[in-house]
DNA sequence: CTGAAAGCGCTTACAG
DNA sequence: CTGAAAGCGCTTACAG
């Protein structure tokens, strides 16, 4: 009776259960479920009568009533990095599109330091079915929540994150990228080789640092010797003006490096630009290579060679990894994807200056 | 008896409920729940005890359950636009963060062309406390499913989109920006003008040639005769290529305007290049304007003058604007908020070349 | 602190 | 097709 006055005093609230919609109808609580439920032996003028009357009234059924029964939520949550690089926005957006179209829903949050256990602890009191992890957490942020996942053989997946034993992860072979940029700059015959925004001290880049060494010392070249950074001289506070600023150290420096790595695509077009400042030409004088080929690549003047990341192909091995644990017995071993990264030639690269 | 046996056969199963979950800490049912709940009236031990058992086990209540019992979600549907510009992952992620920290978490989803009644229908099933719409749906999508949230009273906010009758609406003020900028130019001795990308063919872009058109009016300047486009010889595709076709187109045209106003910063960017390779230069044959004053902004050398859309602004009215509506009574009349662009003067905006 | 009970809105199996 | 019932996991008011 509560329900009935509500209804009638207010004809433009809306309808809370199945058992209003039912009496508004003029059908049977279980017969309406049973169409909402696409079940079959129904009369099609009853399935007709009730979904006009959906939409009329714009009745949604309580979703947490039906999850509460067990069903699966179809449902996953996606944790990404606070700081949203493009990369990254493309990583979610890809992957929103591939669950969807696979009859998933997302639930995106934003982990900022020291929310990544409450944020999984919501997730999994929404009992999604998976949770994936996009961006690269430099403090070991995710690490605590992630074992708990591993440990209960909950499905998810991690990329681009590494260095997270036992979890199911999907990572791009940044050794390789570097690797390739230098037999590439090799190729054109530089020999001295200055890295920009890629530090030893960073735990995230030591990949790239092992990639370059491996490549060079394939080309008969001593890292210790052939590659110089300024980085430490340096605040990084804003990628662009981080690039300019060292690249016009660079510059001021006697024996400088003919090419340089930049540790990404806005740091290069900084450098670049930091460059093209202090009187050097881009390629004429100076090689710069980016990373992630974003969009921004085709900004400067020349346009700036790149390494991407092949997301498509990340994403869809991600996709590929969540679904083969949901509703699966758990995998023996976790599973381990590398991606590998393609280099993109533009015109900010050019034969070693003699 | 089953509950048991799958808790004993397998121990890395997660507990389910809140009766597993009681039966393994040995306290009732009811005095787990007040603990959790943080209710008064426990003894220390017990809190303590049960705490310990959470972090061990990594229990998460159900929180299909407790919604179920009528409680407001504490969850926000956000409905962006699938075309993820600069702009709107920002407007999204200052969203989500502002919200977050007043309790409220996010579930975002892209909005495809022909899905936003069934988002739509999916937030309101998992019953969120209100909606946001982030970016601008030229295809009118959003309407339909908008119209059923004015018409019950649902919390809801659109952000960027107009034309909407009594949504709840925050938008930039467009026809302002056009005319600052007109106004910029006109007082640099720019007397003749370019739109690239802002057509009256797009219903979206009806207010910045509003803003146009006033501004010049207000200099004693008739539109009909010193604004010029070019844009329905070019397809625009990509938004860089496409502002450098234009541009190029321009560039060969007599009596060619001396400054220009972009639909967005990377056509505006593409301009610039297109400019600069037809043997011009930026600023001193022909001015640029770009619009949104992104990142991207301080790539091109020289920098590029833009407009900027105050994000932060835009998205705290729209937070106002939610809490405002949840758990309260239904305002009388739609709430709308209009935020004032700023202009940010770069250097691809300089005096007209005589 | 315990324990039994009610109720949130749904689905489903059952008898009619 | 109807109608009554059980059960999902939680919270809360109640008697002990």
């Amino acid at each position: 009776m509560k329900r009935e006055l509500s209804t009638k005093s207010n004809p433009k609230a809306r309808l809370r259960s199945t058992a209003e919609f039912a009496r508004h109808v003029g059908l049977a609580r279980s017969t309406v479920s049973r169409v909402l439920n696409r079940q079959p032996g129904l009369r099609a003028g009853t399935i007709e009568k009730v979904e006009r009357a959906l939409r009329e009234t714009g009745f949604a059924p309580n979703a947490h009533a039906r999850l509460l029964r067990g069903e699966h939520s179809h449902t996953i949550g996606v944790c990404v990095k606070d700081f949203l690089t493009p990369p990254i926005v493309r990583k979610m957006a890809l992957l929103q599109q591939a669950m969807r179209s696979r009859g998933f829903s997302c639930i995106i949050e934003m982990l900022e330091p020291g929310t990544s256990e409450s944020v999984i602890q919501h997730f999994l009191s929404l009992r999604v079915d998976g949770i994936a992890f996009i961006g690269y957490y430099d403090q070991g942020e995710p690490e605590v929540g992630l074992a708990g996942l591993v440990h209960f053989g909950t499905p998810h997946v991690v990329m681009d994150q590494f260095g997270v034993p036992d979890a199911n992860t999907v990572t791009l072979d940044r050794s390789r990228a570097m690797e390739m940029a230098i037999d590439y700059l090799v190729g054109l015959g530089h020999r001295r080789f200055g890295l920009i925004g890629i530090s030893q001290r960073m735990l995230g880049e030591f990949d790239r640092i092992t990639g370059v060494r491996r490549g060079l010392q394939r080309h008969g070249l001593d890292p210790a010797v052939v590659v110089t950074s300024r980085d430490q001289y340096h605040p990084r506070i804003e990628d662009y003006a981080f690039g300019a600023a060292v690249a016009r150290d660079f510059a001021a420096l006697p024996g400088r490096p003919t090419a340089y790595l930049a540790l990404n695509d806005d740091i290069a077009i900084g450098a670049m630009h930091g460059f093209v400042e202090s009187g050097l030409q881009v390629p004429d004088s100076v090689s710069v290579v980016g990373f992630n080929n974003q969009d921004v690549c085709r900004m400067p003047n020349p346009e700036l060679t790149s390494i991407d990341q092949q997301i498509e192909a990340t994403v869809s091995s991600a996709v590929d990894i969540l679904l083969s644990q949901i509703g699966k017995p758990r995998p023996a071993a976790p599973i381990i994807r590398t991606i590998e990264p393609v280099l993109v030639v533009r015109g900010s690269t050019g034969p070693a200056a003699r």
